[in-house]
RNA sequence: GCCGGAAUAGCUCAAUUGGUAGAGCAACUGACUUGUAAUCAGUAGGUUGUGGGUUCAAGUCCUAUUUCCGGCACCA
């Protein structure tokens, strides 16, 4: 989907229609008050406040003919620059235009303005030249956003649109919107029985219905392979931990908003967990360790619970009870980068698998002007930001530098997606921790005799298998590869009266061979079956007549394929196996 | 959490200004015996998310609440 604040253009283009949309506000409310305007990936949007006047779904059409109207008039669009003081006159009674003013540099000699007609409005530009320039846009939605963004400030009403240099191209960028409501993976898990909710068990807990459960086993088989491979150690930790675990950890102090109310129990009074490290650490201490035993590698599939906000919780993407592919990496500080590298690798090899292009690596720092923010250890933080840097490069990973993201407790490297609907998220992550393990005061035995303390690395490969899953649906439009398919092949006799007995044959044979096999042999027409097996996305469906009976072989087609091809039993299953072994489609 | 919207049969939806809930698909029963995206007929299915209220009368209006949706904020 094209990017209108990164294309010169379009950026242009839309800076004016939002100038346009402001102008049409106030024309329709003449009370409104402007707060800014900008261009966004998607187009622009307007911060209004437009006093009691509370907007509708009637309004946009309203706004958008009003935009029209002022289009069509042709109307020059003039930059006026203004002294500070002539600009501070200007918009003497418009409190955010003057709060905007004042925040401005104080280098900023000269504002500049911009005029339309009977509306003006501060604005570095450019800008079209004349309101005529926008003929082909459309409002998309609106919603609430805060002042400045500030949770604490005032709620603004928030406009959507998007403008285009013509029809096809505004067009063509609606219809890219309605399909990617198509893949959101809410629609693709009812549609498919993935996943359900009921109210019953609360918000943000999804149920996952047997076709989600069988493909989340799916990926937790292929990770935990990978992880094993690896290295890996897995474990089993209780879901809950004591107030005090989450005391010696931190989390009571620095995360409890995020976490479910404590439970008392008899004397003891416990938390749901919201991670899994203060668990893996106790395991990690269990034994004492020597530096030639590192690194050690903890991996769990765990269910945490995160008391989400609630206007947060979405699909199996935002959860409030979900399941970590996580693992906690002890090491050595002479470590950290190649196990760093390690965890990258084994990323991009997972990705590799799945066919994941469309992904951003984000590696959050330390903001050196603000160390207080952050674990006091400036040589730790150093080398270690450095080391993170390098493998990066060493590796080839493209990737940007968020300045400030780090968290308190060390640097971290995530990986962020965008889904069919909504901001992105972050799928994998590697965090640095030097903190952690001095808490839990955890030690390994150096070369010397001396006790050390190791350096954590968080990470989760999927990050959940929550989120995983739901961008997994949305990036294959729930057609799964084979391995990962609920139901991989579907049985269907042309004539249960004189072909069942032998489909029968087939279905017990290929479910002998480990394959996850249905047979439709329910008293329906061919073509009814064929319908219900292209929509159920099953990638093979066998189709077995009586040339089928007669040759002993099978016919099958692929989802999405209008072929029909047939070979011998022997055959099918050895493409199947090979299918699902080289994880094609 | 905040602003706004929504909730009707298993699913997708309909129901004039308030007048007592209807269709398609699915399910079930029967007929049909079929070669690649819907065979035909019949039956059953609902305290309209939940609790209050207004009214002679509420799916429709008011109110509380739950869940969902669009954003915002959050995501040490």
């Amino acid at each position: 989907m094209i990017n209108i604040k990164e294309n010169e253009k379009l950026n242009i283009l839309n800076h004016s229609c939002a100038h346009l949309l402001a102008h049409a506000l106030k024309h329709l409310y003449p009370n409104a008050k402007f707060w800014v305007g900008p261009v966004v990936e998607s187009g622009f949007y307007y911060d209004v406040d437009l006093g009691d006047q509370v907007l509708t779904e009637e309004d946009l059409p309203l706004i958008e003919k009003e935009m029209k109207k002022i289009a069509k008039s042709d109307k020059l669009i003039k930059r006026i620059e203004l002294s500070k003081e002539e600009a501070k006159e200007m918009f003497k009674d418009d409190l955010y235009k003057l709060d905007l003013i004042e925040r401005m540099d104080e280098e900023e000699t000269i504002i500049s303005a911009y005029k339309q007609d009977d509306f003006i409005d501060l604005c570095r530009g450019p800008h079209m030249p004349t309101t005529k320039s926008m003929k082909y846009f459309k409002l998309i939605k609106f919603s609430g956003a805060y002042w400045k963004g500030d949770a604490k400030n005032k709620m603004l009403q928030r406009i959507y649109g998007v403008c285009f240099e013509n029809e096809e191209d505004l067009n063509d960028y609606l219809n890219e919107l309605e399909e990617a409501k198509l893949r959101d993976h809410r629609k693709i898990g009812k549609d498919l029985s993935i996943f359900m909710s009921h109210d019953l068990v609360g918000k943000g807990m999804p149920l996952w219905l047997p076709n989600g459960a069988t493909i989340r086993k799916q990926l937790e088989n292929y990770i935990y392979e990978k992880e094993r491979n690896m290295g890996y150690y897995h474990v089993y930790t209780p879901c809950v931990g004591t107030v005090d675990l989450y005391k010696t950890s931190g989390h009571w102090d620095h995360y409890k908003e995020n976490m479910f109310p404590s439970m008392k129990v008899d004397e003891e009074e416990f938390v749901l967990r919201p991670m899994n490290c203060p668990h893996h650490m106790l395991v990690y201490g269990n034994e004492l360790h020597s530096y030639r035993d590192l690194p050690i590698r903890i991996g769990e599939f765990a269910t945490d619970f995160r008391y989400e906000a609630s206007g947060a919780v979405k699909g199996l993407e935002r959860v409030r009870c979900m399941c970590q592919n996580d693992a906690h990496l002890f090491v050595r500080p002479d470590q950290i980068g190649e196990e760093f590298k390690k965890v990258v690798s084994l990323i991009l090899d997972v990705y590799k698998d799945f066919g994941l292009k469309e992904y951003k690596f984000r590696l959050s720092l330390r903001d050196p002007e603000d160390k207080e923010k952050y674990f006091d250890d400036d040589d730790m933080w150093n080398e270690a930001e450095a080391k993170l840097r390098e493998v990066l490069n060493e590796l080839g990973v493209e990737y940007f530098e968020a300045i400030g993201e780090a968290a308190f407790y060390g640097p971290k490297l995530d990986v962020e997606v965008k889904p069919a609907v909504g901001p992105e998220v972050t799928l994998s992550t590697c965090q640095l921790d030097f903190l952690l393990p001095r808490k839990f005061e955890l030690t390994y035995v150096d070369s010397d005799g001396s006790k050390k303390t190791p350096v954590v690395l968080h990470r989760a490969i999927f990050g959940t298998f929550d989120r995983f899953t739901a961008f997994i649906l949305e990036e294959t439009k729930g057609v799964l590869p084979v391995w990962l398919a609920p139901i991989q092949l579907n049985v269907i006799p042309v004539n249960n009266q004189y072909h069942l007995e032998y489909a029968n044959e087939v279905f017990e044979e290929l479910k002998q061979n480990g394959f996850r096999v249905e047979l439709d042999d329910r008293e329906e027409k061919l073509g009814y079956k064929m319908r219900e097996s292209v929509m159920k996305k099953i990638p093979y469906s066998i189709i077995l007549g009586q040339k089928e009976v007669d040759n002993k072989n099978i016919s099958y087609r692929i989802h999405g394929s209008e072929e029909t091809i047939t070979v011998s039993k022997e055959d099918f299953i050895k493409l199947i196996n090979d299918k699902i072994k080289n994880r094609e489609v």
